[in-house]
DNA sequence: CGATCACACGCTCGGTAAAC
DNA sequence: GTTTACCGAGCGTGTGATCG
């Protein structure tokens, strides 16, 4: 059974901390906690019914974690995608996120960020294709993590759908193989690309009444060019309206990036961001993405007499998706 | 040989505002 | 209202050292 080699690990990490009740233990699980409590509720219900067990290994603070890589999300894509098409979703998470290293006849698929969901994802996908289980440390000092994946088969495949794989080094990435494959995985496929590299940055605008918010997202930052128009087709695929920038500090690269309502709401409608994916930096640090776009969205196009009421309206409706937005409108907007 | 640790360099998101 | 441009500091990334 695929799930037994969860299981284990559960059970090990349950027979660790009735074993080695320390403070250690209790410290890394209350920083745990507070790393959860920030997701949605979905993968609330996951980590309570999984229970990942975090390890303090040698460093003040630096903490190995084993991971159960049972996310709902890849339990979901893996019912639904043969392997081929997994392989495209792991391929994504690669080229937006990741790195590969093959030298000195060591074999390393790396994936880097602060969300812990989209390494319990990128994870999920390794134990899925490879049955191979990564590892997962958290950056000393900082709120993000690293998860290393050490098998051949893995950095064979990924060099072979996408032989340069090192955007830092000069190198071009493509992601071919995901634009090759049926409507429903390059949808899923876009999800998982903007979970890791995309962004949503609300904005406000000055406007003759006032002040009003306009909703923005965006791809990636400095991608090869090559690259950056892979990702616009597969946008464009799916109907998403990208354009694409350049920052002139790096010529050779490039970004996508939509203000166009029906972008934006297009993309969320087909599920948006990965639940469990989180803003990186800026005034939405640490919230999920999806909450900020879906808020951002609900009060586009509105007027406020002040930049601070406008903020306070966004951020009630981004902690709070249930909460009653025309009753706090009615009473701080004025159009 | 697989896995973990450490760290410096420069790239990324995302803030902001001007130009259409 | 929409698009383009500029910019910066926090953090992503590559790699060598080291350990069991």
């Amino acid at each position: 059974m695929r799930a037994s080699a969860g299981r284990i690990l559960s059970l090990l990490g349950l027979a660790l901390l009735l074993l080695a009740a320390n403070e250690a233990i209790h410290a890394a699980l209350s920083l745990e906690g507070a790393l959860i409590s920030e997701c949605g509720p979905e993968v609330q219900m996951a980590h309570v019914q999984y229970n990942a067990i975090m390890l303090q290994v040698s460093g003040a603070a630096v903490l190995g974690i084993i991971m159960n890589y049972q996310s709902d999300y890849v339990k979901k894509v893996a019912a639904k995608f043969n392997s081929g098409d997994l392989k495209r979703l792991f391929l994504g998470m690669v080229v937006a996120g990741g790195s590969v290293y093959n030298r000195c006849g060591k074999y390393c698929i790396r994936f880097y960020g602060k969300d812990y969901t989209m390494h319990q994802v990128f994870a999920g996908l390794s134990y899925e294709l490879y049955r191979s289980s990564p590892s997962t440390i958290q950056i000393t000092g900082r709120g993000s993590y690293m998860t290393q994946l050490y098998c051949k088969d893995a950095v064979i495949d990924i060099k072979e759908l996408s032989p340069d794989t090192n955007a830092r080094k000069g190198g071009t990435p493509t992601i071919e193989y995901i634009l090759e494959g049926n409507r429903s995985i390059r949808q899923e496929s876009m999800r998982v690309i903007m979970s890791v590299a995309g962004w949503v940055a609300p904005s406000l605008k000055r406007t003759a009444y006032g002040y009003s918010v306009s909703t923005r997202i965006g791809l990636g930052s400095s991608s090869p060019l090559p690259l950056n128009e892979e990702y616009k087709i597969l946008a464009e695929s799916l109907l998403l309206k990208f354009n694409s920038y350049s920052d002139s500090r790096y010529p050779e690269t490039g970004y996508l990036m939509s203000y166009d309502p029906d972008t934006c709401s297009g993309f969320l409608s087909m599920g948006g961001f990965v639940d469990g994916s989180l803003v990186k930096k800026g005034r939405y640090a640490g919230m999920e993405k999806n909450s900020v776009l879906r808020a951002s969205l609900a009060i586009g196009g509105k007027h406020f007499e002040t930049p601070a009421s406008a903020e306070k309206v966004m951020e009630a409706a981004v902690c709070n998706s249930n909460f009653d937005l025309s009753a706090l409108l009615g009473r701080i907007m004025l159009g």
